[in-house]
DNA sequence: GCCGTAGGACTACCA
DNA sequence: ACTGGTAGTCCTACGGCG
C-alpha cells in the first residue's frame, strides 16, 4: 500500500484506522485515531458530543442556556441545531444538543425537562457511526503536526487482505507457594513471549538472566517498545498475567508501560466481561474470545483452558510438568531451563490460538463496527446492536434508547413463546430422511419484513399470532440482515471458485462465518431483554412463524405417506422408503414458500434410534442417534455429548449406541455393559475417567443448596486455590461421606471412587434407556439373558 | 426422628 | 448479559408414620 502521495502540492496520507479514543484540550473535544500507516501515529480530529431533544423547534434557544453546576464545575451548552430525524420511521425536527466534552451529555440531558435520544453512546463510537467508519477501514487525510486537518475519503476495508498487523504472544510464570499467588508477595519468575519475528525468555536465574525481578520486567517493557507490536496477545491476561504485572512493576518501583502514546494501562469491565486495556496497542486475551467461541460452537472444548483448547483446536498439549506447584520446587532447585520451556510453550500456543482466531475476531469486529478491544470482550448480542446502530445512523433514524432496569424486569417476566418440538415414539428405525428449513429464522425476518417500526394495521404480511407488518418500506432489521446474507452468499460463491491454502481464501472464509454468526443472532437480539429494538410483538411473530411453516410441513409430509418421526424448530425426520419422492415431496414444499425460504436435505440415514424419557414411557425429545449412509454416527443430546457426566458412562454409552445402530448385536452391547459393570467393581477403573465435570455459574457464595460440584469446589478453596464463578469443577464421587455432595471429592484430591454410585447413578442411567429399547430389563442385563439378535428383533 | 417423594435449584444440551 | 424448549441430577422441605 502507498501511504502518502502528492495531490495538488498537498500531502495526502492513507492508514489502517486501528483504535478511536478521544481527548478534551481546553474547551476542545478531540476524537484520538491510532493510525497504522508507514508508521503508526496518534491523529487528532476536533469533534464535539451532542444528543437530540424532542422540544418545538423555538425551544432551542432557551436550551442553548441550560447550565448544571456540578462539583464546581458549570457544564454548559455549546450550540444547538434542528435536525430532522425518523423516530421509528416518522420524520421529526428535533434539536441538536451540542456540549463540550462527552461526559456532560448525561448531566444536561439529566436538566432537560422534554424526552432526549442518543445520550448514552460511547463517544469514540458515536464518531465512528457519525462518519460510518468501521476498524481497520483505510482512512485518508491531510494533518498538520498531529491533527488531522481534513479526511478526504474512507476505503472500505474489504479487500481479500486481512490488516498488516504486528502481533506478540506472552505468558508470565509466578511463584505459588501458598496455592493462588500473591501479588504482595510472590514474585513473576519468568516472562515468555512469541512474536511475529522472534521468540524468547527473561529470568533472573541461570545463564544470561536479568539481575531480578525489576530488571526483568524493566526489559520486558524495553522489548515490547522495541518491536512494538499492534497487539499484545495473552491466555486469561486480563484477570491474571496483565494485572499481575502491573501490581508487581508498582511495588519494585520499575519502568513499566506496554502502552503507546503516552497512554496508560488499566482494567476496565463491559457488561460483565473484565478486560484489560493497553492504550495506543490492541490487548488481546485469548480466553474470553475462545469462551464466546465455545458457546456458539465455533469450536468445542471440555474446559476453556488453555491445555484443554489447545487440545481440542490444535491438537497439542502444554509441556506437563507436573502441576503449578513443582514451578516453586523447580525454581528452587535451580532447573529453570524446564520452567523456561514450559513457559515459552504457553505463549507459543498462545501465539496459534491467535493465529488460527484472531482473523475470525477481525472479521466480526469489521462486520459488528466495534473497535477490535471492545469485539474481543462483547457478545454477539453486543455486536448485532452495534451493527445495527451504525445502519440507523445511515438511514437517518434515532438510535432507540437501552430499556431501563424495570423495563428488563417486565421483559424478563414474560418470556416469548419458543419453537415446537414434536414428540418421538422412542424405538429403532430404519431409513430415515432428514429435512431442514436453511436458516429459518433469519429468513422469517426478511420474507415478512418484522421490524419494530413496519408493524401496522395496515400491513400486508399477517403473523399467525395477529401482528400485520407492512410490505414497504424496508425495516431496519430486515434490511441490515438481508446485507448480511447477500454478502455472504456472494464470497461463498467466490470461495468455491479459490486455492483453499490461500492467504484471501482463509480471509473470506472467516468473513463469511463472521456474517453467519452475526445473521444468527438478530433473533435472539430481538427477544433480548436489555436491547434497544426489543420487540415482543416482532420475536412472537418470528417464532409463530417458524412453528407455523414446520407444522404445514409435517401435515403435507404425512398427506403424501410419510411417517414423520420427530420434528424439532426447524426440521423434520420421515421414514421413506423412495429417495426420489423424498426429494419431489421438497421440491413441492419449496414451491410455496416465500423466496427467501428454503427447506433442504440434510441427510439420509441408515438407522436411528429415540429413547423414552427416564421417569415416563413417552418419548425424550433432542435425543437422538443417527447412522449416516458413510458410517459416520450423529448423536444429539445423550448423556455422551454432555460434559457433567463421566468418561467411563459415556464411553459405554457410545459404544453401546454403535454396537447397535452398526452391528445390530444386542448381546453384544449387553456384553460390553457386563464388562465395564465388573471393572468398576474391581477397582479397575482409572479416576480421570470418573471425574464429572460441571461449571459453577455463580459465585460459590450464592448458591441456595449445596451440590457435588459446589462441595468439590469449596474442597479445593480449603487448599488455598481460588476457584469462582465460571470455573469447571472436575469431581469425583468417593467412598468417604453420606449424601453425593459429601462424597464428591475434586479429581486433584481424589484417592478412591464409590463403585455403586458410578454403576447405579451413571453406568445404568446411560446405558439402561437404550436398552430398554431392545427389550432388556436391568436385571436381564446386569445378569444375562437368552441370545437374539437384531434381525431378530426387527 | 425416620422415610419417601414432590418440587425446586441447577446445569447442559438442541435448535 | 442473544432466545425458548427440554432432560436429568441432586437437594430439601414436607407429610405420613408412630
Amino acid at each position: 500500500m502507498v501511504f502518502r502521495n502528492r495531490e495538488g502540492g498537498k500531502i495526502i496520507r492513507k492508514g489502517w484506522l486501528l483504535d478511536v479514543g478521544y481527548t478534551v484540550k481546553g474547551e476542545q473535544t478531540y476524537i484520538t485515531l491510532i493510525v497504522k500507516g508507514k508508521k503508526t501515529a496518534k491523529l487528532l480530529f476536533p469533534y464535539d458530543p451532542y444528543f437530540y431533544v424532542d422540544a418545538p423547534e423555538e425551544k432551542a434557544e432557551e436550551l442553548k442556556e441550560v447550565k448544571v453546576v456540578r462539583k464546581e464545575e458549570e457544564i454548559k451548552v455549546k450550540r444547538t441545531e434542528i435536525v430532522e430525524k425518523k423516530i421509528w420511521g416518522k420524520m421529526r425536527k428535533l434539536i441538536k444538543v451540542v456540549c463540550y466534552r462527552p461526559p456532560h451529555v448525561p448531566h444536561l440531558k439529566a436538566h432537560i425537562p422534554y424526552p432526549c435520544y442518543e445520550y448514552s453512546i460511547p463517544f469514540a463510537r458515536r464518531f465512528m457511526y457519525d462518519l460510518q467508519l468501521s476498524p481497520f477501514d483505510i482512512i485518508k487525510y491531510e494533518r498538520k503536526g498531529p491533527l488531522i486537518t481534513k479526511i478526504m475519503g474512507i476505503e472500505r476495508a474489504e479487500s481479500k487482505k486481512s490488516p498488516a498487523l504486528s502481533k506478540m504472544a506472552f505468558d508470565i510464570e509466578v511463584l505459588n507457594p501458598m496455592g493462588t499467588p500473591r501479588e504482595k508477595e510472590d514474585p513473576i519468575i519468568m516472562i515468555s513471549y512469541r512474536s511475529d519475528k522472534e521468540k524468547g525468555v527473561l529470568t533472573f536465574k541461570g545463564d544470561g538472566a536479568c539481575r531480578d525481578e525489576k530488571e526483568m520486567l524493566e526489559h520486558f517493557d524495553k522489548k515490547i517498545k522495541d518491536e512494538n507490536p499492534d497487539i499484545l496477545i495473552g491466555y486469561n491476561s486480563s484477570l491474571f498475567d496483565l494485572p499481575y504485572l502491573k501490581a508487581r512493576a508498582e511495588k519494585l518501583k520499575a519502568q513499566f508501560n506496554l502502552a503507546r502514546f503516552g497512554g496508560k494501562m488499566r482494567a476496565v469491565q463491559k457488561g460483565l466481561v473484565h478486560g484489560y486495556e493497553i492504550k495506543g496497542r490492541v490487548h488481546v486475551d485469548m480466553y474470553p474470545i475462545l469462551r464466546l467461541f465455545g458457546y456458539i460452537g465455533v469450536i468445542k472444548a471440555e474446559n476453556y483452558t488453555l491445555d484443554a483448547v489447545s487440545e481440542s483446536v490444535l491438537g497439542e498439549h502444554k509441556i506437563d510438568i507436573g502441576g503449578w506447584e513443582r514451578i516453586n520446587e523447580l525454581w528452587e532447585k535451580g532447573e529453570v531451563g524446564k520452567i523456561a520451556e514450559y513457559c515459552l510453550k504457553d505463549a507459543e500456543l498462545t501465539y496459534r490460538l491467535a493465529e488460527k482466531f484472531l482473523p475470525l475476531e477481525i472479521e466480526l469486529a469489521q462486520t459488528s463496527k466495534l473497535p477490535l478491544f471492545q469485539t474481543t470482550l462483547s457478545t454477539t448480542g453486543q455486536m448485532v446492536e452495534s451493527l445495527l446502530m451504525f445502519h440507523a445512523q445511515r438511514r437517518g433514524e434515532i438510535i432507540p434508547p437501552r430499556p431501563t432496569s424495570a423495563e428488563v424486569a417486565e421483559r424478563i417476566a414474560r418470556p416469548i413463546k419458543g419453537a415446537f418440538v414434536k414428540l418421538p415414539e422412542p424405538g429403532i428405525y430404519s431409513n430415515i430422511a432428514v429435512l431442514d428449513f436453511r436458516g429459518l429464522y433469519p429468513s422469517i425476518i426478511i420474507s415478512y419484513n418484522i421490524d419494530p417500526a413496519t408493524i401496522s394495521e395496515s400491513g400486508e404480511h399477517k403473523a399467525p399470532k395477529g401482528t400485520t407488518f407492512k410490505k414497504a418500506p424496508k425495516g431496519l432489521i430486515p434490511e441490515v440482515l438481508e446485507g448480511l446474507l447477500d454478502k455472504r452468499a456472494k464470497i461463498k460463491r467466490a470461495l468455491k471458485e479459490m486455492d483453499k491454502d490461500s492467504e484471501e481464501y482463509k480471509v473470506l472464509s472467516a468473513r463469511s462465518q463472521a456474517l453467519k454468526i452475526l445473521a444468527n443472532s438478530f433473533y435472539g437480539y430481538l427477544g433480548y431483554a436489555r436491547s434497544r429494538w426489543y420487540s415482543r410483538q416482532c420475536a412472537e411473530s418470528v417464532t409463530a412463524w417458524g412453528r407455523k411453516h414446520i407444522n404445514d410441513t409435517i401435515q403435507k409430509a404425512e398427506e403424501k405417506g410419510f411417517k414423520v418421526l420427530y420434528a424439532d424448530t426447524d426440521s423434520v425426520f420421515l421414514i421413506y422408503e423412495d429417495k426420489e419422492k423424498v426429494i419431489e415431496f421438497m421440491n413441492e414444499v419449496n414451491k410455496a414458500l416465500p423466496e427467501k425460504m428454503e427447506l433442504e436435505l440434510e441427510g439420509f440415514y441408515v438407522r436411528g434410534v429415540f429413547v423414552s424419557k427416564k421417569s415416563e414411557e413417552k418419548g425424550a425429545k433432542k435425543k437422538y442417534a443417527l447412522l449416516g449412509e458413510d458410517g459416520r454416527i450423529k448423536i444429539r443430546g445423550f448423556e455422551l455429548v454432555r460434559r457433567d457426566w463421566s468418561e467411563i458412562a459415556k464411553e459405554t454409552q457410545k459404544r453401546v449406541l454403535e454396537i447397535i445402530l452398526k452391528e445390530g448385536s444386542k448381546e453384544k452391547a449387553a456384553k460390553v455393559v457386563r464388562e465395564t459393570i465388573k471393572a468398576l467393581k474391581e477397582g479397575k477403573i482409572e479416576l480421570e475417567k470418573l471425574a464429572i465435570k460441571t461449571q459453577l455459574k455463580k459465585e460459590p457464595e450464592k448458591y441456595e443448596v449445596k451440590s457435588p460440584e459446589l462441595e468439590a469446589a469449596l474442597k479445593l478453596r480449603e487448599k488455598g486455590l481460588q476457584v469462582g464463578k465460571g470455573a469447571i469443577i472436575s469431581y469425583v464421587i468417593g467412598r468417604r461421606g453420606t449424601s453425593i455432595s459429601e462424597k464428591a471429592t475434586p479429581l486433584e484430591l481424589a484417592q478412591d471412587y464409590d463403585a455403586d454410585y458410578y454403576i447405579n447413578n451413571q453406568i445404568l442411567p446411560a446405558v439402561m434407556k437404550i436398552m430398554k429399547e431392545l427389550g432388556y430389563d436391568e436385571y436381564t442385563l446386569i445378569h444375562g439373558g437368552k441370545q437374539q439378535s437384531l434381525e431378530e428383533f426387527f
